[in-house]
RNA sequence: GGGCACGUAGCUCAGUGGGAGAGCACUUCGGUGACAUCGAAGGGGUCGUAGGUUCAAUCCCUACCGUGCCCA
């Protein structure tokens, strides 16, 4: 006998641990079976799993063990990234607290410790992924940087540089001076802040008292500025265009230059160009030819192109001594306060981004976003939900070249070596490129690696394909690719989809993936973005700990609907750990009345109308459960069975066949497999939602030693045949006994009272549904008799339904005042409808253009509401002559 | 500044060109032998505002107000 609650505890890890042995994760190139295939978002070795891997996991699940049920041969491919920057940032925090550094540490004694993070990490990760039940094909597990996956990363690099596709060029970036890396456009966020403008006056060369007065947010950078740009329709500076003026404190003359790029609605219209420190200005420098003077070195610190007091001085310190200086030369003008974007490194969003002039690879993104814009448009990619595919199409529509090395030391190392005179020689091993030198050289000569690793993007963009053994051609590559569903969250479109749609199609001539699913982000309670630093984390192992994994995972599909995010709070898991309760117990209803699966039962061949109507509700869920999945509608499809399991199996059909059990014919023994049959239905549609609970009690159900339903099959109704009389029916039935316990509440009739129930006006149909229905509307409805008899005693509660009208003779029992009351609000009710109806159907263009449907529709809404209002208010009448 | 979402019951959210829904919360009743992690019943919404299209708008269009996100 069941336990009165599941304990998931009890048998989350047995299960887990029974299905990994069976070896039901694991895809098989060699079946014959249509392949379905999940690439695994791999997760950061950073730390460990969110709520937002909860989801992102659950959904992958559901899809999984459904196709997999569904007799496909799936592949869910498992896997971690290396996530290049921020493992640095961890282990540079951890070196820094020992006091030492990675320089001190060497590149090799820092991989060490990076690759033994790395083990840490995934192990964590990997038993937190089972924790959540999900069932990927653990012995295919790979990371980004094992040695399959370096050697694809190698084949791409030096295939992208043969093709031109991946070059070397000294521009300006963006550099991180804290990490000292280079950061790629998509790693800088800017932010909205508080600051200053200042207004500074350069002297024009050759006049007294004359000056041009500039605006700038970053006095510190004036020390390289090497222009003053104008807008050349600008009246005010038309005569100083050509002239010189006097940078402050170095004494450099600089050109008065006109370039449109100055708004001469914004500070002075006047503005400082710094090619060596603006992205803007580099661009104005260009164009004007202007020289290039960086003054910060890799820490942003002055460097030696600064007046020899300022080297060697952080880029802060260095504004303050400047503001000084040009305050004592009496060229500060004024400070303002203003807004202004500020870029901070997307990773810690604390350290100030500094655009900086140095040599890094690109890759020619632009080429590359062709293809890969024609897949989507085309529609041999989707986006779900559709409108992802406008940010898609914006981003990959003004892409710019993509800076892909880091000098950072964890990541793939370049394949590139440096000869004597810097040439370069790309290959995939340094005997290759030691091959190339000889060749050019004549003889044998000295090489030099590219210290730099590439950006972590650049092999997560392979995943696709580079998991699957790739360059090999391996059956897996044959079979999985492409992959059926991405499903992933929206925030790295940019980041990871669009780039491994780009080399997808470039190395395999074909999308890695036929549909993205974006799925919602996952919020606090009061829908704010969970983060560490505001304390407001939900950690998925402590909701799984308190209501189970079938709880979590269930909340997660049911809160899943598309284009919204997604606030959890833990009542809302509670409420789905009642969900699992209540299966549970109906589970041991069915468990105490002999509910035994029976083999070779047959769904069709049912006789009772209750397990005909069962049946069909049965195969309308089942239905949209399908539908959803399809849809990627999750939620709906975890409210259907929601809705079915509870509402209709538990709130309806259970309490419908009580009644039966207490005879021992064939229609109790054909409802006892209809039961056991329904409830088997409920298990294994729900199994890839809420696998554990589900488990253990199709287990515990049957004799199913050696079974699981996690390698069961989906079912299939196709043979079902529905019975439309038996759905009518029973939803007259319904529509009777709730009807009843309704007017019995409202008139604060006690539960206990058992009374009796007249009917009239019943049609022969609702007299053959009474007869035949008459023992579970007693029960359910608790009456004591059911007669029918037009002769309403005096004060006797009346109700319609459909026609019939309903009599209960308990003027004993009720407030007389209040079921005059009760009567007058429902005519009321009625009123307003009939009113409304009647408005529309005097409206001769309504009936002249609504569909007929829609017309016969009112007609017989019409009708109905007058024919209850007629006899609401003889029953009145009734009521009065009391 | 450009773009994209979203404003529906107290809260969190579904949904649809033709009778407003769910869960939670709330109120009343109820330990009936699956279940109080429960059951029965109920209250509660001019579907952000203003126009427009339509026989008909919560749904489509426009503007506005408010909120969030992305990009510059």
């Amino acid at each position: 006998m069941l336990d009165t609650t599941f304990d998931p505890k009890s048998v989350e890890e047995k299960y887990y641990k029974e299905w990994e042995e069976s070896g039901v994760f694991g895809a098989n190139p060699e079946s014959s079976a249509d392949p379905f295939t999940i690439m695994m978002p791999p997760p950061n070795v950073t730390g460990s799993l969110h709520i937002g891997h909860a989801l992102n996991h659950t959904l992958q699940d559901i899809l999984i063990r459904y196709n997999r049920m569904k007799g496909k041969d799936a592949l869910w491919q498992p896997g971690t990234d290396h996530a290049s920057i921020a493992v640095h940032m961890v282990l540079e925090r951890q070196l820094a607290s020992e006091g030492t550094t990675r320089q001190k540490l060497g590149r090799e004694g820092f991989m060490e410790r990076a690759w033994a993070w790395k083990e840490e990490c995934k192990t964590n990760i990997v038993g937190q992924l089972k924790r959540l039940g999900t069932t990927p094909d653990w012995e295919r597990e790979r990371f980004t940087m094992d040695e399959g996956l370096s050697e694809a990363v190698k084949k791409v690099f030096v295939q992208l540089y043969n093709e031109k596709l991946i070059y070397r060029a000294n521009r300006l970036v963006n550099w991180d001076p804290k990490t000292q890396t280079v950061l790629s456009d998509l790693e800088v966020e800017l932010k909205e802040v508080k600051g200053l403008m200042w207004y500074i006056d350069y002297p024009i060369e050759g006049e007294q008292e004359l000056y041009i007065t500039v605006a700038t947010t970053r006095p510190e950078t004036l020390l390289g500025d090497t222009a003053i740009a104008v807008h050349p329709d600008d009246e005010r500076y038309k005569d100083l265009i050509g002239k010189y003026a006097v940078v402050p404190i170095v004494n450099r003359p600089i050109k008065i230059i006109a370039d449109e790029y100055s708004d001469p609605e914004k500070g002075t219209g006047a503005v400082k160009i710094t090619p060596a420190h603006d992205f803007n200005d580099f661009e104005v420098g260009q164009r004007h030819n202007l020289p290039v003077i960086s003054v910060l070195n890799k820490r942003a610190e002055l460097n030696e192109n600064a007046p020899e007091d300022y080297r060697g001085m952080d880029r802060f310190d260095a504004r303050k001594k400047i503001l000084v200086e040009l305050e004592e030369l009496e060229l500060l003008k004024k400070v303002e306060n203003i807004k202004h974007s500020v870029p901070y490194d997307e990773k810690s969003k604390s350290t100030i981004v500094e655009p900086f002039l140095t040599e890094q690879w690109y890759v020619d993104a632009k080429t590359l976003a062709k293809p890969a814009l024609e897949a989507v448009r085309s529609g041999k990619t989707k986006f779900v939900p559709q409108q992802w595919e406008n940010t898609y199409f914006a981003w990959l529509e003004n892409i710019q070249p993509w800076c892909i090395s880091r000098q950072l030391w964890w990541g793939h190392r370049i394949p590139a070596w440096f000869g004597p005179n810097d040439e370069i020689y790309v290959a995939e091993t340094e005997e290759e490129a030691m091959a190339q030198a000889r060749e050019s050289h004549g003889q044998d000569v000295p090489l030099r690696q590219e210290e730099d690793v590439l950006d972590t993007w650049f092999s997560s963009a392979l995943w696709p394909f580079s998991t699957l053994g790739w360059p090999e051609k391996t059956p897996e590559l044959d079979k999985y690719y492409p992959g059926d569903v991405l499903i992933t969250s929206f925030d790295i479109i940019f980041f990871w989809v669009a780039r491994m749609m780009m080399m997808g199609i470039h190395f395999m001539g074909d999308v890695p993936f036929k549909t993205v699913y974006m799925h919602a982000l996952v919020r606090d309670e009061k829908g704010q973005k969970m983060s560490k630093s505001k304390g407001n984390v939900v950690d998925p192992l402590v909701l799984i700990e308190k209501f189970g994994t079938d709880a979590v995972r269930f909340t997660m599909t049911a809160m899943a609907a598309q284009g919204r995010d997604i606030r959890i709070s833990e009542q809302r898991v509670e409420g789905y750990r009642n969900f699992a309760t209540k299966l549970w117990n109906a589970s041991r209803f069915c468990e105490m009345n002999g509910c035994k699966p029976v083999e070779g039962f047959d769904p069709s061949a049912v006789k009772d109308a209750k397990n005909k109507w069962i049946v069909s509700e049965v195969v309308k869920t089942k239905a949209l459960v399908e539908k959803g999945l399809e849809e990627c509608k999750f939620n709906d499809s975890a409210l259907s069975l929601y809705q079915f399991s509870w509402g209709t199996f538990c709130d309806w059909y259970v309490e419908l066949i009580k009644p039966t059990f207490s005879h021992d014919d064939d229609i109790a023994i054909e409802t006892r497999a209809t039961a056991a049959w329904v409830l088997d239905q409920i298990l294994t549609l729900l199994n890839p939602f809420m696998p554990y609970i589900t488990e253990e009690l199709y287990k515990s159900l049957g004799d199913r030693k050696g079974q699981n339903l996690i390698s069961g099959s989906w079912p299939d109704y196709s043979d079902i045949k529905l019975c439309t009389e038996a759905e009518n029916d029973l939803a007259w039935v319904i529509k009777i006994i709730t009807e009843i316990r309704s007017v019995r509440s409202d008139m604060n009739v006690p539960a206990k009272a058992k009374i009796m129930l007249q009917y009239t006006d019943a049609s022969d149909e609702t007299q053959r549904r009474f007869k035949e229905y008459e023992e579970v509307i007693r029960r359910l409805a608790r009456l004591e008799s059911i007669k029918e008899s037009s002769d309403a005693p005096k004060g006797a509660l009346q109700t319609i339904v459909g026609g019939t009208t309903l009599i209960l003779p308990i003027a004993d029992l009720i407030d007389l005042d209040k079921e005059r009351e009760r009567l007058q609000k429902e005519i009321g009710k009625l009123d307003t409808d009939i009113n409304k109806i009647a408005q529309k159907l005097n409206n001769k263009k309504f009936v002249e253009n609504a569909p007929k449907e829609v017309v016969e529709e009112q007609k017989n809404r019409q009708v109905q509401a007058i024919g209850a209002k007629e006899k609401l208010s003889i029953a009145l009448k009734q009521l009065d002559a009391a």
